[in-house]
RNA sequence: GGGGGCGUAGCGAAGCUGGUUAUCGCGCCGGCCUGUCAAGCCGGAGAUCGCGGGUUCAAUGCCCGUCGCUCCCGCCA
């Protein structure tokens, strides 16, 4: 090999190398035989460069050259050559010289391919997986992986430059409860006790700020054993931040420093210097989500107003159902919300068949919408000037609003072509959820998400707990940790459901890109919010106690974040699943088709482990 | 736990309401070709239509079951 060692990689040689004596190393991207003269494309993660085997050349390098095969590694020795005009090739970075071979090896051999290594391969995802080697050498997979490199290094760069310690904390550690299930690991040494894989450092670096190390992050790998979707995997990286002496606008105000300093670094973008703010209930009541993808506005409108005068009945008995619940529950001194009507302007969609409107409502149904209603604005009729008439509605639920219909059509804003779609329910969070899943269907069916433009925005003032309906108790709607804003200490047990916590998610584009707080750093408020979610103090103790223990001695107010690095890396390089950013990522079933994990152990592990399966019957 | 979709040569797909030798592109094999860069041209091999059962004179197609994959809901503090 010492003498085929490379001397330039195959992304390397420009017009100005002409006639230098080179080797590469890589692998035969493809290969063009014309009879006498013949093309390889030599290939590796710099780049690809021709390589050409010149009719005069001796028999036995054609020979080699003859029995070259896609994928074959392969060592090259020759000379570079500019290219004639006319055979310059713009759209390759080396498309201006061509190395002509005088020695060609043949370093391994490469079957054929199970698929062909294309930038975008058409090649299902279990294939790919299975043979993620050779998806890994796609043009994509490698830009992707080098983005991932990139921003790590960015955001290393960016925090340690702000002061931040980068310290790792365990990957056993003790399960907690609540939350996710964990991923257990059993231990040889104590039989029957477990260590688990952290969810997340959380309590790790709570606790590093009782230490006072004060600004803390972490490139930090996750395990939660739940069941996969396009963004989600079993395990994932996210960027683990916590800092003291903080509220929570130094924490935004720092995460808007760091996104800025990996888009310019990564992609040359600049971002703006701070980013949009809404609240969850805004966010909730104009887009449906605490994620909304802020790329195109088509925001939800209240149409409650509208109700009474309709004669639209099912719209009138959900608002009746649901400001019953609401009373009853009050009088259990439990606020929550009643019931909802929301309508959704689509520009210009009136000609929406029967079909994409049914579309559309399967959409809100999925989301337990009990349906959809539609109607049609038109202009003015019988005036065939178009002028001087009011537009009307027409078609669908229409009939139910001839008698507001005008100031239905001037109260939402809506212009002739345009569709209107309404969705009721006694839950209010049932209306918007389902038309705000309707709004971000039709963002992506009418093209306005474009995957180059990033809009971030901060979803803050998330409520601190959540009626659980069926144990008839409270909870938190995030983790027991989280502070409560202080104008609601005083009403923390009175009131639980108006109570706002310090948290905060920053959303891109539609994805949920990081989730943060304020922590709670004093015993005695802890204490409140664990009586509050019926938390058993004794098991509280046994299960956080260190936690709690720590907070004795002098912990210091904290708060942070942690941005998911998979889902960020998949935002930028335009992707929709974060398994296109992990090297080896696990497949909807939580399983690597690659080297088939999980798998069976030997009994004899077992017996060291002190386990014994007991197999589900069928 | 629930719902939608898919399973046809190595890969990606077509195959309309059941009816001769199951089609196409890529790849693969062989041949031709001195300038291609998704090379081109000619020829060829390659499929128990995921598996099992049923209906039928006849099943890739219809029905039932099963396995695998995929997306979504639940879940993911």
């Amino acid at each position: 090999m010492e003498t085929l060692k490379r001397t330039v990689t195959c992304g390397a040689l420009t017009g100005a190398d002409a006639g230098k004596t080179v080797t590469l190393n890589g692998w035969v991207n493809r290969k063009r035989d014309h009879g006498g003269i013949s093309f390889i494309n030599l290939r590796d993660r710099y780049g690809t460069t021709q390589v050409v085997v010149d009719a005069d050349a001796p028999e036995s390098l054609k020979a080699i050259a003859n029995e070259l095969k896609s994928e074959y590694c392969v060592a090259v020795e020759g000379t570079v050559r500019a290219r004639p005009d006319s055979m310059v090739n713009p759209d390759m970075a080396t498309g201006q010289i061509e190395v002509v071979a005088s020695n060609l090896v043949v370093l391994t051999k490469c079957d054929v391919l199970p698929f062909q290594i294309d930038d975008e391969t058409d090649a299902k995802e279990e294939l790919r997986l299975r043979y993620r080697y050779l998806d890994l050498r796609s043009g994509g997979m490698q830009r992707r992986i080098k983005l991932r490199n990139d921003v790590a290094f960015a955001v290393r760069e960016h925090m340690i430059g702000q002061g931040f310690y980068e310290i790792e904390t365990p990957t056993f550690i003790k399960s907690t409860p609540e939350g996710a299930r964990d991923y257990l690991v059993p231990s040889r040494l104590y039989p029957g006790k477990f260590y688990a894989l952290p969810q997340s450092p959380q309590l790790y670096k709570q606790i590093l700020m009782v230490s006072g190390f004060d600004k803390y992050f972490q490139i930090a790998r996750c395990y939660r054993d739940e069941d996969a979707r396009g963004d989600r995997q079993p395990e994932f990286t996210q960027i683990d931040i916590e800092m003291s002496f903080v509220g929570r606008d130094d924490v935004l105000a720092m995460v808007e420093g760091l996104m800025g300093h990996v888009f310019r670094k990564t992609m040359g973008l600049e971002l703006p210097a701070a980013f949009k703010r809404l609240s969850y209930d805004e966010a909730l009541e104009l887009y449906g989500t605490d994620k909304p993808d802020l790329r195109f506005g088509m925001e939800m409108r209240d149409f409650e107003p509208y109700v009474a005068a309709s004669t639209f009945q099912a719209f009138k008995d959900a608002l009746a159902t649901g400001a019953a619940e609401r009373e009853a529950n009050a009088a259990k001194g439990v606020t929550i919300q009643g019931g909802g009507v929301k309508a959704l302007v689509v520009p210009g969609k009136a000609d929406y068949s029967r079909k994409q409107i049914e579309e559309l409502e399967a959409a809100a149904r999925i989301y337990r919408a009990k349906g959809m209603a539609w109607m049609k604005v038109v202009a003015a009729s019988g005036d065939s000037s178009g002028e001087g008439g009011k537009p009307s509605l027409e078609g669908g639920a229409s009939k139910f609003f001839s008698a507001n219909a005008s100031e239905i059509i001037a109260g939402l804003g809506a212009k002739p072509g345009d569709l209107i779609l309404l969705v009721a329910d006694a839950k209010r969070r049932v209306a918007n959820v389902a038309l705000g899943a309707v709004r971000t269907k039709l963002g992506r069916d009418l093209g306005l998400c474009d995957p180059k433009r990033f809009e971030f925005a901060w979803i803050v003032d998330f409520p601190m707990f959540e009626w659980n309906e069926d144990e008839q108790k409270w909870d938190t709607a995030h983790h027991m940790f989280t502070w409560p804003q202080e104008k609601y200490h005083p009403t923390l047990e009175s009131d639980p459901g108006s109570v706002k916590g310090d948290l905060y998610d920053l959303v891109l584009n539609g994805f949920e890109l990081a989730s943060g707080s304020i922590r709670i750093h004093d015993p005695a408020l802890q204490k409140r919010i664990f009586k509050i979610v019926g938390f058993d103090e004794a098991e509280g103790e046994k299960k956080f106690g260190f936690l709690t223990e720590a907070f004795k001695y002098g912990a210091p107010p904290h708060g942070g974040i942690a941005p998911g690095l998979d889902r960020l890396v998949m935002l930028m390089a335009g992707e929709t699943s974060i398994k296109e950013v992990i090297a080896f990522p696990k497949n909807s079933f939580a399983v690597s088709p690659m080297d088939d994990c999980p798998s069976e152990v030997d009994q004899k592990q077992l017996d060291e482990l002190h386990l014994s399966i007991r197999y589900p019957e069928k």
